[in-house]
DNA sequence: TATCTTAATGACCGACCAGTCATTTATTGG
DNA sequence: CCAATAAATGACTGGTCGGTCATTAAGATA
């Protein structure tokens, strides 16, 4: 006995403006999964709930996904970064330590984390997307960092510890704990608290390791 | 006219004891270079000189190759580095510069500073290894640096800062230099100076950067 | 309602590669 | 010198997956 109430469901629905969207979103979460070679775009497809065909209708090559992903995730908080960073006002120290605060939030604690990770690991396979990745997002995090250091020592209230470095040197603790989350964390039982550790950072990054004999406050 | 002294070269050899390091080192090569899932049987073969039904003679499985390759490679530089920081006697400053300078040139400028790589890339595929990875170099080096900090600390030359996360964010930009060399180094002509990066590391980590009144000798 | 446009499909192709095995031949022992 | 042994080969298989394209049907238009 068939049901007498026949709903017909449309085999598929046009929503031309969420597809590239909901893709890349679905990539995004694959490529962290399963690295960048290893994702397979009929799984892309099928998470984002379409076919593998229509993917390519919005996306020329895997490759291309790739850098829309990237685009997606780090463009927008950088820029904030870098809009921040200009028109802050308050201390370099304090500067700094929000710039900490936020990049976690924004970036470190969210699903893009993993990408830093993915690139490093993928970088020697597909240096198109490494160089893509370096000149995005690493040039210009390093970038702001320096100038946030620069602006300290403009201020005298930083030392002079050289800009050749320092911007790249400052940025490592973060990134490590990222790359940490996304590949021991998961298999390891311990596990970083980001408040304590991004408050042991900024404290040896402003005061460092050696007893001074007046701090300054 | 044919050439009348005919030297006859045997297509092979049978050589049984070599194959296997050989094989294992041509692996390493390989695996540093592309990773694990992009590393082709077949060119593993090749640069080890024997054919692909070779490799099978003496490994059961790809994986099985990886698995010797990580054995055979985590030998015991870190071991010497115990060693030395439990007999120093100087400065804990210069300890540190010290641990440094020996990281590098013993571990960081060889090849085996692609396995830092290899592993965080490969980690999601195999925790076990992952883990073996952890317990055998890494907590070992994070306590390496915890230990000469609270050295430091003991002998009233450093401020506490806590004795949770200090060894891991020490370590930071040594790791992030390793990665560097192995992943974007290759594809961007942006090079670093190793000697000048860990000079403003060891600055930065020991007098940080906010000004000081009256800096320490 | 009839017609048109195009979003979406999914079967298909070709390249790639881990792993197999029948065959070849270097080496050894009698 | 002549088997006998086993080290080494490389063609082959089965499966995977990036990318293509002829076909289907949803939604727009009038």
């Amino acid at each position: 006995m068939s049901s007498p109430a026949k709903i017909i469901e449309p085999r598929w629905e046009r929503r031309k403006d969420a597809r590239p969207g909901e893709l890349a979103a679905a990539a995004l979460e694959l490529f962290i999964e399963r690295g960048f070679a290893a994702t397979r775009l009929d799984d892309v497809a099928k998470r984002a709930g379409v076919s593998k065909g229509t993917l390519y209708l919005y996306f020329d090559s895997k490759e291309d996904l790739f850098k829309a992903v990237i685009r997606e995730g780090y463009v927008a908080p950088l820029a904030e970064a870098e809009q921040f960073l200009a028109t802050f006002e308050g201390s370099s120290s304090d500067l700094i330590c929000e710039i900490f605060r936020r990049w976690w939030v924004q970036v470190g604690a969210t699903d893009q984390a993993g990408m830093t990770k993915l690139i490093i690991a993928e970088a020697g396979n597909f240096p198109e997307l490494a160089r893509f990745y370096h000149d995005e997002v690493i040039q210009r995090s390093h970038a702001l960092l320096d100038h946030a250091i620069k602006r300290g020592i403009a201020r005298g209230e930083f030392r002079d510890v050289g800009h050749e470095y320092s911007g790249r040197i400052s940025c490592a603790p973060m990134v490590m704990m990222m790359l940490w989350k996304h590949s021991f964390a998961p298999c390891v039982d311990h596990q970083i608290d980001p408040e304590k550790y991004i408050a042991t950072i900024t404290d040896m990054l402003l005061n460092g390791l050696t007893v001074r004999e007046s701090p300054k406050k």
